[in-house]
DNA sequence: TTGTAGGCGTTATCAG
DNA sequence: CTGATAACGCCTACAA
C-alpha cells in the first residue's frame, strides 16, 4: 500500500527533486519533466510509474528553479497603487483566486501612484522573472508599458491602450457618472453638486464628463462653482465638501466621484447639522463593502471590483496560454440605497 | 564619462548577467559575487572596477538564480487571511514599506481563515524558498509553527507561543477592551452591551474578557445576555445588533470587538430609529481609516496597524540577520470621538 | 586575495 | 518515444 504523500512542510532533509522521482520510477529526468508540463506523449505504463513515484515521494516542482531553466515562474506581477486600498483589495483577492486556480502566484507590489515607484516596481518584478503582469491604474507611460509588453504579457486596467502583448480593460466610468447624475435628476434635484477626484487620472475626468452629461440631457446648466475636487480619499471628500458648504453656492444634492469621498463628504455635511438624505441627497461611486453599511446605506454606481481582478487575471492566463482575450467589464449600474431622497417639487412658490 | 546606468527594463536583450559584470571588469564570476555579497576582503582596485561594471551595465542580481544556488531569495513570505482586510491591509502595506528599503519583496498570500489553504501556503511559499515567514493572525497550529520555523525565521501575530526561531508579537487586546469599557461607565452607562468576535480566535475571547474585567472593577454585574457574537464583519455586527435589539435586553450603550462590527451595528441602530451617540453610545475597536470618517465618527481603541507591519517585518529582518529581536507593539489607547455621549444621571424618577 | 570547478532543480536541444 | 547533455545565473568550497 502507498503511504500517503508526505507534506512538503513535514519533510525532514532537503526537498523532493525531479531527479529523485525519475530514480524511483526507473526513468530520465526529463521523461519526469515531459510529464510535468505535458510537452510530449510518454508511454502510459512510463507516465503511471512516475505518478505514482510523484505521489509517493511528494513531489512538488521548484519553481525557483523551474523560472531558472528559462522555463516559467508561474508567478505574476501585480502593480496597485497601495496594497491597501478598499476598492484594489477587492481586485487583488479576485486575481488571487483566479490565478492560484492556474497554480500561479501573484506577487503584490504598490506603486504609491508615482511613476518613478511604479517603474521600480516593474523592474524588480522582471528582475523577479515574473510571466505576466497586471497593473491596476498604473501611472507609467504607455511608452514604457510597450517596453514591458515586449517581455511578458501584460494587462492593464484604467486606461486604454492597443499594443501588442497588451490586453486594456476599464470601466465605463463616465456612463456610471451619467447614471448616478441623472438617478438624482430623476429625483428633482437641479443644483447637484459634483465632487471629483484628481483631474489628473482620466476616471476621473471621465466621471467628471459624465456628471456634465447627464445634466445637459436634462437642460441643467453645468456651473463649475459646483465641482471641488479631492483625493479620491475620504479627508479629500470631507474638505471638499467643506468648500462647497462654505461657498455661497446652494445645493440639494451631492455625487461624490468614489465611495470614500462621499463618506468624507458625509461627515462634514454632519457636522454642519445636515441630514442625509432629508437635507442633501448623496451618491457615490464604487460600491464598496463599505458603502452598504454606512449610516444611511449609501447609494451608488456599482463597480464589480472583484470581478475586475478576477477577469484581469483570466485575461492574462488567456494571454500566457497563446490567445487572444476578449473579457469585458461588466456595465456600470446604480445601486438604490437609502442616501437619496426626492426634492420637493416648489411649484410657483 | 561614464554613460548613465540603463534602466534595466529599457534594456535590449538578455539581462545583464553577473558573469558580464565579471567579464568587463576582468575580474572572475567569483569575485565579483563575493563583492556582490560582502563574502570575502576584495583588493581595492578590483572592487573599485567591478563597482563601475555594475553601474555601467546596470547590472542587477537575479533573485531567481540567487535562491537556486541556495544563497536567499530576497523574499519574505506574509500570510494574511484575506488580502482585502481593511485592518491587515494597513499592516501589510508597513510590511511592504519596511522590507522593501532593506531591498527584499514580500509575497502576499491569503489563508482565509482555513488551517488547509493556510498550510497549503506555507507550502507554496516554501517551495518559493522565501527567506522567512511572517503569519498574521494565522490559523496552523503551533506544531505546524515550530515545523517551520525550522527552516526559516518566523513572525506571527494574534498569538503566544515560544518556540526556537519563531517571534510573536501581539496586542493586549484585553486591556483594549477594558480601556473602551471603561470610557463606557466612566460617562454614566451601566447597560453596556457587547459584539464579540469569533470566540474560537483568541483575541476575541481577549477582548470579551476586558469588557468584563472593566464591569467587574465598576461592581456592574455582568449579563450574558447582553453579548451577541459575530464574524468582525459588517455584517455579522448589524446582525448581532438587530438581535439585542430584538431582545428584551435594555442597554445604552455598546462596545463592538472591531470596528467594522461597530459599523454594522450603526446601521442597525439607525434603521431602528436610534441615533448615536443621543439613543446609544457606541465604541469600536481597531481605529482603522474609515472610524474617523463614519457618522458619527467613532470613538474607538487605537490598534496602530502600520506599526504592527512596520515592526513585525523589521522583527525578522531582525532575526534575518542573526539577532534576537525584543520589539513590542505600543501600548492599546482609546481613540475618543463623537459616538459616545454621557448618560443623564437619571436620579429617583 | 583570487580563480576554477561543481552544483542548485529544471527545461530544452539534441541525438538515438 | 526516450535519454544524455548542456544551459539558466549565481554561490561556495577548494585550490592556488
Amino acid at each position: 500500500m502507498a503511504r500517503p504523500p508526505a507534506s512538503p512542510s513535514a519533510r525532514k532533509a532537503g526537498p523532493v527533486t525531479l531527479g529523485m522521482v525519475a530514480e524511483a520510477s526507473g526513468v530520465s529526468p526529463s521523461t519526469v519533466s515531459r510529464i510535468l508540463n505535458g510537452t510530449a506523449v510518454v508511454s502510459a505504463e512510463k507516465k503511471a510509474a512516475v505518478d505514482r513515484a510523484i505521489a509517493e515521494l511528494g513531489f512538488v516542482p521548484n519553481p525557483i528553479a523551474r523560472g531558472l531553466a528559462g522555463g516559467r515562474t508561474m508567478s505574476i506581477g501585480v502593480i496597485t497603487q497601495f496594497i491597501d486600498s478598499p476598492f484594489f483589495g477587492v481586485a487583488m483577492r479576485g486575481i488571487e483566486e483566479t490565478l492560484s486556480e492556474a497554480h500561479y502566484s501573484a506577487l503584490f507590489v504598490s506603486g504609491h501612484w508615482d511613476v518613478e515607484v511604479e517603474q521600480r516596481c516593474i523592474d524588480t518584478l522582471m528582475g523577479r522573472r515574473v510571466d505576466g503582469m497586471i497593473i491596476l491604474n498604473g501611472r507609467v507611460g504607455d511608452a514604457a508599458l510597450r517596453q514591458l509588453a515586449k517581455q511578458v504579457p501584460t494587462v492593464v486596467t484604467g486606461r486604454s491602450i492597443k499594443a501588442p502583448n497588451v490586453y486594456a480593460m476599464d470601466y465605463d466610468h463616465r456612463e456610471g457618472a451619467r447614471l448616478a447624475t441623472q438617478h438624482l435628476i430623476a429625483r428633482g434635484h437641479r443644483d447637484i453638486a459634483h465632487i471629483g477626484g484628481d483631474q489628473s487620472h482620466s476616471d476621473a475626468r471621465e466621471r467628471l464628463a459624465g456628471y456634465q452629461t447627464a445634466l445637459e440631457a436634462a437642460g441643467i446648466p453645468f456651473r463649475p462653482a459646483l465641482v471641488e475636487c479631492g483625493n479620491y480619499l475620504e479627508e479629500g471628500g470631507r474638505q471638499a465638501a467643506e468648500r462647497l458648504l462654505a461657498s455661497p453656492q446652494r445645493f440639494t444634492a451631492l455625487f461624490a466621484a468614489n465611495d470614500q469621498m462621499a463618506m468624507g463628504a458625509a461627515v462634514a455635511l454632519h457636522k454642519a447639522g445636515l441630514r442625509v438624505p432629508q437635507d442633501v441627497s448623496l451618491v457615490g461611486f464604487d460600491d464598496l463593502a463599505l458603502a452598504m453599511h454606512m449610516t444611511p446605506p449609501l447609494t451608488t454606481v456599482h463597480q464589480a471590483s472583484l470581478e475586475l481582478g478576477r477577469l484581469t487575471a483570466q485575461a492574462l492566463l488567456e494571454m500566457l496560454a497563446g490567445g487572444k482575450p476578449t473579457l469585458k467589464l461588466p456595465e456600470p449600474r446604480l445601486v438604490e440605497r437609502d442616501s437619496v431622497a426626492a426634492v420637493a417639487r416648489s411649484i410657483g412658490r
